[in-house]
RNA sequence: GCCGGAGUAGCUCAGCUGGCAGAGCAACCGCCUUGUAAGCGGUAGGUCACGGGUUCGAGUCCCGUCUCCGGCUCCA
C-alpha cells in the first residue's frame, strides 16, 4: 500500500502501516515528535492502520499551537488527571473528560465533597505522573467486555457510556488507569510541558439536571511552559475588559443587591443606550416598520391563550391584584398579537411590521444572572411581523438585511445558527418542511455561512439565531429571526385573502440589536470600553488651561453641543495633566485643552487611538464627528 | 435552581493560628494656578452582606439567609 505525504510525494508502506510505521519510515525524528496523523484531513490516532491511498500529514510537538495538536495532548492530560485523582481519593468514581476549546475537564463522582483546595495537590500528583513517565496504548474490545471490565471496577458511568457509544469500543491505557476513549492520544506524556488545573464546577451527568450532580475538574495543558504563561496573561488581560468592570470604571450603570438582575442605568450610560434607541427608532422607519406600545402586565387569561402559562410560567412575575391573576410580560408577543387581533386585516395591508422595546422581566434562575449579559429586566429592539405565507422568505431577508446594516457598521463578528424543528414540535413536517426552506433561502440570498442546530427550533418554529462571544470567548444570542405558526393560530388571528377567505397569518419574530443590555455589553468587552465615537457617551471633553478660559470654554461647548455633539467641560482646579488623565480613563474620543495659544481655527485636539494632538478648527472637528 | 468560591470605607484591596478595623484611589477642606495620562498637605468616612451560635473576647470559628464570581442546567 501507500500513502501520499503533503510535498506530493508517495510513502510505500507494509499492508496496515500504522501511522507510525508511515512517521519512522520518514524519519526516527519525527516518529518520535509525532502527535497525530492528519489522515485526508481527519485527525488519527498514530496507532491505527492508514487507509491505502490516503493524504496523510504528521502533526508533531512542533505544531503548539495547532488547535488539533493541542487537543490531543489536553485530551491525554485529562487521562492523567483521571490517574492523579484516583491515587489521591481512593474509591471516586470517573465519568468523562473530554478536551475543550482552552483545555479539558473531567467528570468525578467523589466519595466526600472536594474543594478548591484539593486541587493543588491533585496538580502535583499530575506533574508527578508526568514525571514518572507514562505512555498510552489502545485495545479494541467488545461492547460486553467492555461493560463487564468496566462493572467490575466498580464504574458504572462507564458501563453507562459503553452502551450508549456509537461504533467499536476502544479504550486507552497509561499507568494504572484504563479508559473508554475513542482518542487520538500522545504516544507518552513527554510532550505535556505545562498543565494547570483552574477551576471545580458542578456538572450534571449527561448534562440532565434530573440526574447526578458530578464534580468537574476544569484544566488547560500546552506544549511550552511559555504558551501557558501567554494563555494565563490573556485570560488577565481580558478580565480588564469584562463589561462590568467597565460599566463602573466608565460610570455607565451598577447592579444592586435591591434588584437582583436589573440594571440600574447612569446619566452616561444612558446616553449609548438612547443613541441605539435612535437608532433603532430610524432604522425601523425606514424599513416600513410601524411603532405600537403594549401594556406591562396583562391578566393570566392572555397567558393561558399564548401558551406561557403552561410552558413559561415559573419564569414569569406573576401577582394578584383584585382577585385577578396578573403575569408581568417576559416578550412581547402576545400582546402584539392581542393588538393585531383589534382590527380586521387584508391581504393588501400585509406585512405589518410592528416593533416596540418595550420593558421585560423574565425571572431567570439566580445562578444564571450575569452582568448584563442576563438580566431580569431588559428591553429588546423587538418587532412582530405578520405576513402572508408567500412573504415569508423576502422577510427574513429583509431582517437580515437589517441586522447587517448594524452588525457592519460596528463591525462585529456575527455566528449564523439555523435552529431546525425539535422533538415536541407544533403542526405537520410539511409546514416546518417549507418554513426551515423559506430560513435557509434567505440565508443564502444573504450570503451568510452558517452552522445548521438539527432539532434546536422553538417548539412553535424553526428560527436563525446570531450569536456574539464576549471578551473571555463565551457564546450570547444577539438576534434572532423566529417563525412562528403557532401563535397566530392560538389568538385566532386572520386576514382577509385575495380569494375573499379568511387565512391565518405567519408571525416572524425578530430582534437583531436583541437586547439593548446584553448588546451594550458585548460592545465594551469587545472594545475594551473604547466604544464607537457616534455611540460614545462624550465625544469631545473641554479642558480649560486656567480660571480665565473658562468663560470661552463655555462658549465652545454651547457652539459645540449646539452642532449636536456631546460635548463636556472639565473646571475643575486640577492639573491638565490629570484632567487628561481623567478624560482617557473614561475613554472620551477626542481631549482639547483651551488656552491663550488657542483660537476656534486652530483647536489642539488629542484623539484617542491616535499619537500626539492634531490642530483642527472647530468646523472641522464638527464635520468629522458628523460623518461618524 | 444545583456544585465550588467570595462578600471588610463610594471604588480596588490588605487584615496570619480568635485579642483596639487598615492602605491606595475617590470625597471634603486648604495650598498651588496649571499646556497633553495621577501637584502638595490635611480632614472625614465602617452594623466587617444580613441573622443566629460558640467563646472571657469573633472581620477571623460554626449554622442559616441574601448577593456576587466561576461552572452546570435553563434561555420558551
Amino acid at each position: 500500500m501507500k500513502v501520499i505525504l503533503p510535498d506530493g510525494k508517495e510513502l510505500e508502506l507494509a499492508d496496515g502501516a500504522s501511522g507510525l510505521d508511515a512517521a519512522r519510515a520518514i524519519g526516527p525524528k519525527l516518529a518520535e515528535q509525532a502527535v497525530l496523523v492528519k489522515v485526508n484531513d481527519e485527525p488519527a490516532d498514530l496507532r491505527l492502520p492508514l487507509p491505502d491511498g490516503a493524504r496523510i500529514r504528521f502533526l508533531t510537538t512542533r505544531d503548539r499551537e495547532d488547535p488539533d495538536a493541542l487537543y490531543v495532548l489536553r485530551h491525554s492530560t485529562a487521562h492523567l488527571l483521571a490517574e492523579a485523582v484516583r491515587r489521591l481519593h481512593p474509591g471516586v468514581k470517573v465519568a468523562i473528560g473530554p478536551p475543550i476549546e482552552n483545555g479539558f475537564y473531567y467528570d468525578f463522582d467523589f466519595p466526600a465533597a472536594i474543594t478548591d483546595a484539593d486541587l493543588e495537590p491533585i496538580e502535583q500528583e499530575l506533574q508527578q505522573l508526568i514525571a514518572e513517565g507514562r505512555t498510552w496504548s489502545r485495545d479494541e474490545i467488545t461492547r460486553d467486555e467492555a461493560k463487564a471490565r468496566f462493572a467490575a471496577e466498580g464504574e458504572p458511568y462507564k458501563v453507562e457510556l459503553v452502551d450508549t457509544a456509537e461504533g467499536g469500543i476502544s479504550l486507552y491505557t497509561q499507568g494504572a488507569f484504563t479508559d473508554l476513549c475513542r482518542g487520538p492520544h500522545l504516544q507518552d506524556a513527554k510532550p505535556i510541558k505545562a498543565v494547570k488545573l483552574t477551576s471545580l464546577a458542578g456538572a450534571y451527568w449527561r448534562g440532565d439536571s434530573t440526574k447526578a450532580q458530578l464534580t468537574r475538574i476544569y484544566g488547560t495543558a500546552f506544549f511550552t511552559q511559555a504558551d501557558l504563561d501567554t494563555h494565563l496573561a490573556r485570560l488577565e488581560e481580558a478580565r480588564k475588559n469584562d463589561h462590568r468592570r467597565l460599566g463602573r470604571q466608565l460610570d455607565l450603570f451598577h447592579f444592586s443587591e435591591l434588584s437582583p438582575g436589573s440594571p440600574f442605568w447612569h446619566p452616561r450610560g444612558m446616553v449609548v443606550w438612547n443613541v441605539l434607541e435612535d437608532l433603532r427608532r430610524s432604522e425601523n422607519a425606514a424599513r416600513g416598520y410601524v411603532e405600537v406600545r403594549t401594556p406591562q402586565i396583562y391578566d393570566k387569561e392572555l397567558w393561558v391563550t399564548s401558551g406561557h402559562w403552561e410552558k413559561y410560567r415559573e419564569h414569569m412575575f406573576t401577582f394578584q391584584a383584585e382577585e385577578r391573576e396578573y403575569g408581568l410580560k417576559p416578550m412581547n408577543c402576545p400582546g402584539h398579537c392581542a393588538l393585531y387581533s383589534d382590527g380586521a386585516w387584508s391581504y393588501r395591508d400585509l406585512p405589518i411590521r410592528m416593533a416596540e422595546a418595550g420593558n421585560l422581566h423574565r425571572n431567570e434562575l439566580s445562578g444564571a444572572l450575569h452582568g448584563l449579559l442576563r438580566v431580569r429586566m431588559f428591553a429588546q429592539d423587538d418587532a412582530h411581523l405578520f405576513v402572508t405565507p408567500e412573504q415569508v422568505e423576502d422577510e427574513v431577508l429583509g431582517c437580515l438585511d437589517f441586522g447587517y446594516a448594524i452588525y457592519d457598521r460596528l463591525g462585529l463578528d456575527i455566528k449564523v445558527e439555523l435552529s431546525t424543528r425539535p422533538e415536541n414540535k407544533l403542526g405537520t413536517d410539511e409546514e416546518w418542511d417549507r418554513a426551515e426552506a423559506a430560513l435557509a433561502q434567505a440565508l443564502a440570498r444573504k450570503g451568510l455561512e452558517y452552522q445548521v442546530n438539527a432539532g434546536d427550533g422553538a417548539f412553535y418554529g424553526p428560527k436563525i439565531d446570531l450569536h456574539m462571544r464576549d471578551s473571555l470567548g463565551r457564546g450570547w444570542q444577539i438576534g434572532t429571526v423566529q417563525l412562528d405558526f403557532q401563535l397566530p393560530q392560538r389568538f385566532g388571528l386572520t386576514y382577509q385573502g385575495a380569494d375573499n377567505v379568511e387565512h391565518t397569518p405567519v408571525v416572524i419574530h425578530r430582534a437583531l440589536i436583541g437586547s439593548f443590555e446584553r448588546f451594550i455589553g458585548i460592545l465594551l468587552e469587545h472594545t475594551g470600553g473604547e466604544l464607537p465615537v457616534w455611540l460614545a457617551p462624550e465625544q469631545v471633553r473641554l479642558v480649560p488651561v486656567g480660571e480665565g478660559h473658562r468663560g470661552i470654554a463655555a462658549a465652545l461647548h454651547d457652539r459645540l453641543a449646539a452642532a449636536g455633539v456631546r460635548v463636556g467641560v472639565d473646571q475643575r482646579d486640577e492639573t491638565i495633566g490629570r484632567r487628561i488623565r481623567d478624560a482617557e480613563m473614561l475613554r472620551v474620543p477626542h481631549v482639547i485643552v483651551y488656552g491663550d495659544r488657542d483660537s476656534e481655527d486652530a483647536l489642539p485636539v488629542r484623539s484617542r487611538g491616535r499619537e500626539g494632538v492634531r490642530t483642527l478648527s472647530l468646523d472641522a472637528l464638527v464635520s468629522e464627528l458628523a460623518t461618524l
